[in-house]
DNA sequence: TACATGTATCGCAATAATACGATTAAGGTT
DNA sequence: AACCTTAATCGTATTATTGCGATACATGTA
């Protein structure tokens, strides 16, 4: 049907799958990159980096916005984005999580 | 126009994109959990405990040893899948440095 | 060889994601 | 108020992803 099935997998799942997801795309990486970076950083800041239209820069921000890496400061005119550093600790937690319970048991 | 410009992003981004995306679908972490726990499964026994059909689950696991987070063995009429130890323990290196690479400088 | 078991692939349908231009909105500045 | 700067949203087109049934394939077993 392409409907995802996200409701027939656990919270613990699906939360990991959208902190992936938030990463899941270079240009995303990019953007985290540059707010690791610098701090701090303005839409534009990035429109002026990356080889991608304003708007759609815009909804990439919008979309790490909603999965709560980062969050976005009205200041004047510009927004200033930056990293969430409790949810960007939660991911990091989770992820490393997963990545450390492998015990390495080996193949068939 | 739809098409993701990756050719625009470095290798290093895009390869970070790739184990992330290798990670966001809840049932790939479904698929992923159960392999660190069994260290080792095939086919039929995610078919018996995930809520897809065996079609989906097969493309699942295509990606997965496309991206190269899993590998397969065949073994006689089955196919024996496990963790990849070797990128396992790349994206792991890749995405613990990002996520560490975090400074915490705050907020405008 | 015929059959059973287990997996991969094909074909299709539907939803999701990516990207952009145009427009709207919101906040300063003159 | 008129204007400029900056960002968000809308509308649209295109590609990608998800999912399933049906079928093909590959490997053992009777």
């Amino acid at each position: 049907m392409g409907l995802t099935k996200s409701q027939e997998f656990n919270q613990s799942q699906n939360q990991l799958a959208e902190f992936a997801k938030a990463l899941a795309h270079p240009a995303r990486i990019a953007i985290i990159e540059q707010l690791l970076k610098c701090g701090t950083c303005i839409c534009g800041d990035l429109v002026a980096t990356l080889p991608l239209s304003q708007s759609t820069i815009s909804q990439h921000l919008k979309e790490l916005k909603r999965i709560g890496i980062i969050k976005g400061e009205v200041e004047g005119p510009r927004v200033c984005y930056c990293i969430n550093e409790k949810i960007w600790a939660e991911a990091q937690t989770r992820l490393s999580e997963l990545f450390s319970s492998f015990a390495g048991k080996g193949c068939c």
